[in-house]
DNA sequence: CAGGATCCGCCACGATACTG
DNA sequence: CAGTATCGTGGCGGATCCTG
């Protein structure tokens, strides 16, 4: 990366301004691709998704994730928390109990995510086709 | 991956049909998570990205994204071109010439993953801020 | 020029055991 | 109940060499 804009090689036609996505800075890429992982990350999206039905406890979590794992609930849970898509809420009691929830912030994700979803169902027979095609060469 | 068991102990009450995504049947689940791991994946939208421009051969897509490796390349091209999001030309000529070309099926999904960056570009800094402010813990 | 094959480091992820 | 600590492993991704 870190190609000069302006005093670059002359020979060279350049694409990398105006081609990677036109308009998107060089300086955003690494962020941008933070968030994509994030995305793409198993769980993440499912967190959210079940969160999506209300606040729940990290047991509760936990139960309603098959195969999710101690580890990963809670790293999952805490990169969450801390890039402020969920809050959580621990109430000093005799049994101890947290409550985990969406913030607005999520529900804003989520929606995008949803259309993903949407167009990977509604492309799904598509992109099965092309791939079992290939499958046979 | 395979995560999805399915037919598991019937003793264990069942979660995964009514929790995850209210509507997406598990059955649709491994599916989708292919898709979002592609779209997480560290290059493949970058291609989508740089080929937006037009066609490109194999060496000026090395040379547009800065750090990818050969290896990476045509393992992401693959994938790519299997899943139909992406056509390969190649021309038998004495020089090899080689060209990809995006389909109208990657426009789709090259439109939503920019509603997906324009809201990480629209929540950056918000983002950041919650992630800066951890940091001291 | 466009890639195949191979070796290897690294870390994301999972399973287990323990704690406040 | 809600985590933390530690260890082991698989595979993702990079570097390098070689081929059609």
């Amino acid at each position: 990366m870190h190609d000069s804009p302006a005093t670059d090689s002359p020979a060279t036609e350049m694409a990398a301004t105006a081609g990677p996505c036109a308009g998107i800075p060089a300086e955003h890429m690494d962020f941008v691709r933070q968030v994509l992982d994030r995305v793409g990350d198993k769980w993440s999206m499912l967190i959210i998704a079940v969160l999506e039905g209300g606040p729940m406890r990290y047991t509760d979590l936990q139960r309603h994730i098959p195969g999710i794992s101690q580890r990963m609930l809670t790293h999952t849970l805490r990169q969450l928390t801390q890039d402020g898509l969920i809050t959580r809420t621990a109430y000093a009691e005799v049994p101890p109990r947290v409550e985990y929830a969406l913030t607005p912030l999520a529900a804003g994700l989520h929606e995008i995510v949803r259309q993903l979803i949407g167009w990977a169902a509604g492309h799904h027979d598509e992109i099965r086709a092309n791939r079992t095609r290939a499958t046979r060469r």
